[in-house]
DNA sequence: TTCGATGGCAC
RNA sequence: GUUGUGCCAUCGAA
């Protein structure tokens, strides 16, 4: 079938996909393994996959590789490995890169093998958990970026007079994610039988890390029970659907309402618009609703900005000196 | 409008 | 030695 035809049938899988889960919200969809080693979508996979360019995982097979190999056939391996469940996901390869505000920041590269079947995993869930993130967060989702963001902070200061901003950030997000706790956001939507652990498994993979003296295997997420590896493909969706859980407690608790506080997110960064007179309760909410997920507030960077005598950065924008 | 390449930005 | 999601821009092919 030519690749028009297969890219339409997964975008028909898509919509009728997220049709549902918009339909009924506290639908749990029990077969979505079946769709993932679909044809038309482990293809579609692979080509995703590829676009990027990026480098071999820790069995260091590269795309050439696969290709010259005939990819075909690679993925017909792999389908036919996904289907009788047999699929193991390989070690992560750990690799350091300096962040921009120095330091060091840690990424776990899968092989282009579970690439491709994380790939295939979102392009069947992310629709679905498209439909349950709320409004504000902004980060790693289609159709929304950073701009959108800053002007849902501009016109919360300008329109609505937020004048006290709670610029909020998480140390170390992704690697303090609690697996119980992100299985059970993971689980309100899926109870495919093959699926979740194939998810958890993700979650728990050892790392390996290569250098002058030979390799080293470490098991920290399994034995921490927390983080989501930072290359992983799902790990932006999984990180959006954590944070969910912030944002629905922050509605619970009432402090939308009785603050008069508006929260809006970017991956692990978060402002808080609040009326005079309520950033430092807000800040103090937050503090505590982010310890009681398990995730740790970044003191040195979370701080409460007084307009318009200060100004915030965000997402690379400042704002407040209009 | 939809795919391929290149470059940039946010996290 | 550099992963990932998303967005944007340019070029190319239909």
């Amino acid at each position: 079938m030519s690749l028009p035809t297969l890219m339409s049938k997964v975008q028909t899988l898509q919509t009728s996909l997220q049709a549902k889960a918009k339909a009924e919200p506290a639908f749990r969809f029990y077969s979505l393994w079946d769709k993932v080693y679909r044809t038309g979508v482990l293809r579609v996979a692979y080509r995703g996959c590829r676009a990027n360019r990026g480098a071999p995982g820790y069995d260091s097979i590269s795309f050439k590789q696969i290709e010259d190999q005939g990819w075909d056939e690679w993925l017909e391996r792999l389908q036919q490995e996904l289907r009788v469940g047999g699929y193991q996901p390989q070690p992560l390869l750990r690799v350091w890169i300096p962040k921009a505000q120095g330091g060091q920041r840690p990424l776990g590269i899968p092989t282009i093998r579970d690439r491709v079947v994380q790939m295939a995993v979102l392009l069947v869930l992310g629709p679905v958990f498209e439909v349950d993130l709320l409004p504000r967060q902004y980060g790693f989702r289609p159709g929304s970026d950073a701009k959108m963001a800053i002007r849902a902070i501009h016109f919360g200061i300008t329109q609505r007079g937020k004048r006290e901003v709670v610029d909020g950030d998480l140390s170390d997000y992704f690697n303090t994610i609690p697996h119980g706790e992100l299985m059970r956001c993971v689980s309100r939507r899926v109870s495919d039988g093959t699926g979740l652990p194939v998810i958890r498994k993700w979650l728990k993979v050892a790392v390996i890390e290569r250098d002058e003296r030979g390799e080293r295997r470490t098991t920290e997420t399994k034995d921490k029970q927390r983080g989501t590896p930072q290359g992983g493909i799902i790990s932006p969706l999984l990180s959006n659907l954590y944070f969910r859980r912030f944002l629905l407690a922050w509605q619970k608790f009432g402090f939308g309402q009785r603050l008069r506080a508006e929260v809006v997110n970017y991956a692990d960064d978060l402002v808080i618009l609040c009326p005079n007179g309520c950033g430092e309760k807000a800040m103090a909410a937050m503090r505590h609703l982010m310890s009681r997920l398990g995730l740790i507030v970044n003191e040195k960077k979370t701080r409460l900005v007084k307009l318009p005598d200060e100004h915030l950065d965000f997402l690379g924008y400042t704002l407040g000196q209009f």
